[in-house]
DNA sequence: TATTGGTTGCGGAA
DNA sequence: TTCCGCAACCAATA
């Protein structure tokens, strides 16, 4: 994870234990591999029962079989409880009744809708809840760690969580102020309605606060039901959390969710690149198209970017423009977010680029075309690329097409103080959509799909990947950055467009 | 087998 | 602002 994602997680931690010491008890951060830690320590405390929050990803699903396994020939009882979505996946998986997941959305709100109301929320606990024990324990070495302790340099530091600080409280607050406070919002909200490139965010950005369980699906749920929406689903508030469902439940039934290779039933066989220059620019917000890059800044800087956003940087990774393997942008985005979620992001990325539950690869977001809709005047990119910041508004989205002399004026040369375009747009659509056309064809004839690069790249964590760039440092991004020497593909790639006079 | 619909496309014509 | 062609996807239904 990112230093922003610790950085949150430890807000959260702090949080929930000032809310125990309101309550006459603490925290206790145990640390080590839990396999090992929490057997020894049920061993030493003479633990009776441990109790604990299910997950149905892959990874904690074999984490917790392993501690559980355990733990039950120490004598110790265990206790899971499934509350991160609106129903228990085995639930919805026994009224399902089927071996194949629901494929389409509708199919899925009709399973929903057969299940009854889900569980309500359950109260705060008070004073007398709290286990007496808990606090005779006398303990030392089980405070929070510090981002120091977590291996992050004196010289590095979060900057998500100046924003969207982590924890119950901040979460219960953003929903009392997003949701509680705005019926008619809430009432009237559709999703495909909201900017992608609003300076402040245009949705609630409670994503981060579900995701970590800061506030739990089912009261977002009741205090969204309570304001009685007008709209439907899908594009309605209580939509968003069936989508979130949806994609859980598929998540659950599929093996090998996060990849393309082992999941041929469910995800399209593409023959995706993994090109590690045009990965990396992608990342670092070097591609050339400002509406791209500031998107990617804000993900880096502030850990959240609205959900159309993330729609046009997945689309531009993959199908749209650079072709390359949607699983690297997956986990940037895991790694990145503050919402990072093994269930949505892999879903997310299979939809954006046409491997699953949606398949019109025709439809191409436009890097220069679909941030216009909602901001003409490209102030987010004035805010994100502060080396656009005089860029006349005609060429803001498009600033390699500026007359030198504008370039000038706007203090911001094209190639110098901001990259050339890595691709021409409008020539590697057209020949991507080919490339999709071609990949649906063969898999339908019983073809394997052949991958140009039979190697994927590990996933290693850079210094840029985890460093706050200072803005200094993309002001000075000169021609001698490695986008400047970036080895261009054959056929798609760019020949620079002439300014125009 | 044909038809309809699908959370969130683009670009141009009317 | 609304509609259509683009070129033709998949899932569900009749």
């Amino acid at each position: 994870m990112s230093i922003n994602r610790h950085s949150f997680l430890l807000q959260c931690l702090h949080d929930l234990d000032q809310s125990l010491r309101g309550l006459g008890s603490r925290l206790f951060v145990a640390r080590g591999q839990p396999e090992i830690v929490l057997p020894e320590l049920t061993k030493k405390w003479d633990v009776s029962l441990l109790t604990y929050e299910g997950d149905t990803g892959p990874y904690s699903q074999v984490r917790d079989e392993k501690v559980m396994k355990t733990l039950q020939t120490l004598g110790c009882k265990t206790s899971a409880h499934y509350t991160h979505t609106l129903f228990p996946m085995d639930q919805l998986h026994t009224k399902w009744n089927k071996s194949e997941p629901p494929k389409s959305y509708q199919s899925f709100m009709n399973l929903f809708k057969s299940m009854g109301a889900p569980r309500k929320p359950v109260a705060s606990p008070s004073i007398g809840d709290m286990p007496r024990e808990s606090v005779e324990i006398n303990m030392s070495g089980f405070s929070i760690p510090t981002l120091s302790d977590l291996g992050f340099a004196e010289n590095e530091q979060p900057s998500a969580t100046d924003v969207f600080p982590g924890g119950e409280s901040e979460g219960l607050k953003r929903l009392q102020q997003t949701i509680c406070a705005r019926p008619q919002w809430v009432s009237t909200f559709a999703k495909p309605q909201t900017a992608p490139n609003a300076i402040s965010p245009s949705t609630t950005v409670l994503g981060p606060y579900l995701t970590m369980g800061c506030i739990s699906v089912s009261t977002f749920f009741y205090e969204v039901v309570k304001l009685r929406p007008k709209t439907d689903p899908p594009e309605s508030l209580i939509g968003q959390l069936l989508w979130r469902e949806y994609f859980y439940y598929s998540s659950f039934t599929t093996p090998n969710f996060d990849k393309m290779l082992g999941n041929a039933a469910h995800c399209k066989q593409i023959p995706w690149r993994r090109d590690a220059d045009l990965i990396a620019a992608w990342k670092e917000a070097r591609t050339g198209f400002p509406f791209i890059d500031a998107i990617m800044t804000q993900l880096r800087v502030q850990g959240w970017i609205h959900h159309l956003a993330r729609h046009a940087v997945a689309c531009f990774l993959t199908r749209g423009d650079l072709w390359q393997h949607w699983e690297e942008g997956a986990k940037h985005f895991e790694f990145t977010l503050l919402d990072g979620d093994y269930a949505l992001n892999n879903a997310n990325w299979q939809w954006l680029s046409c491997s699953r539950f949606f398949y019109q690869y025709g439809r191409c977001y436009s890097p220069i075309s679909f941030g216009k809709k909602t901001d003409k005047n490209g102030d987010y990119i004035r805010k994100w690329l502060p080396q656009l910041a005089n860029m006349p508004a005609k060429y803001i989205y498009e600033p390699w097409l500026a007359p030198i002399e504008v370039q000038k004026s706007a203090g911001c040369i094209i190639g110098e103080n901001y990259p050339q375009p890595l691709v021409d747009h409008s020539v590697v659509s057209k020949e991507n959509m080919g490339k999709m056309q071609a990949a649906y064809e063969l898999q339908k004839k019983g073809g394997d799909v052949v991958m140009p690069d039979p190697t994927p790249l590990g996933f290693c964590r850079t210094a840029k990947d985890s460093a706050v760039i200072p803005s200094e440092e993309n002001k000075d991004s000169s021609p001698s950055s490695s986008s400047r020497k970036m080895k261009l593909g054959p056929e798609t790639f760019f020949a620079k467009k002439k300014a125009k006079t």
